[in-house]
DNA sequence: CCAAAATTTGACTTTTACGTCAAAGTCAAT
DNA sequence: ATTGACTTTGACGTAAAAGTCAAATTTTGG
């Protein structure tokens, strides 16, 4: 148990290159081990890489990936600064709310031209 | 009817600036109408850029917006060609459901760290 | 032990989507 | 006719998120 992975098997298991995790841990967002020079990469790591990536593809700045991960690290105590995060959870809300509005409506579109696709295709079909 | 819209109105409206504009009508993704040099926008052109603008908000590159309006400018008419649209299509699709179940756990993550919040603003509460 | 494969560091480059600025033109109203 | 607001063009700049390349080092398999 607890093995280490390297950093090709985890850029090979998430199709990104080694410069991109280098590029993270540069960042501050992970903190691999070392062995020597050596990155070694625990599962907490791993699962760590997929939130970022998850957060990526929706489109966070690795900014906002790194304030998450800190609060996830440290929360704060201070009832100021809990307000604070209270809203800015908020504000991230809203966006993805109208980010998956935006996934609906486009899903649809997507829809509507497959659908004129058959039917053309169909259309073409029958004079063959 | 059929009013015109200024490059303000409509920079005012979306919130974006007249260099976005003006760069979205450089890459060939809008075609306003001129009368002399000034930019004259019609209502399909401020159709045309809400669509835009929410291409970009689902993370499209200027690319791929231009490739979807390009579909439907001009549909393909040719089997292979009609094919290979509806191929390009699911990945989309499949790009766009990806998209929204990271938008799903992200939003159960962030009610997750409301919740905490709200707990920790509870205890500190009590104590004053 | 030694060659091949993997890894690291560091510097420089690239791409995308605009921002910024300057200079000049335009238009409406005073 | 002048002021002031708005617009255009063109050139150059920028920030984010890596990509690329080279040289050195390290690790691993036979």
């Amino acid at each position: 148990m607890n093995k280490y992975y390297t950093i090709t098997e985890l850029t090979r298991e998430f199709g990104v290159s080694t410069r991109t995790l280098r590029f993270y841990e540069d960042e501050g967002l992970i903190h691999p081990e070392r062995r020597g020079r050596t990155r070694l990469f625990r599962s907490a790591d791993r699962r760590l890489i997929m939130e970022i990536l998850r957060g990526r593809r929706i489109g966070f700045t690795i900014a906002e990936i790194r304030e998450i991960i800190q609060v996830y690290r440290d929360p704060p105590g201070e009832a100021g600064q809990l307000r604070l995060l209270m809203k800015r959870v908020e504000e991230k809300r809203d966006e993805l709310h109208q980010k998956r509005k935006d996934i609906e409506e486009t899903l649809e579109e997507l829809g509507n031209v497959e659908e004129a696709c058959l039917t053309r295709l169909a259309e073409i079909g029958v004079g063959t």
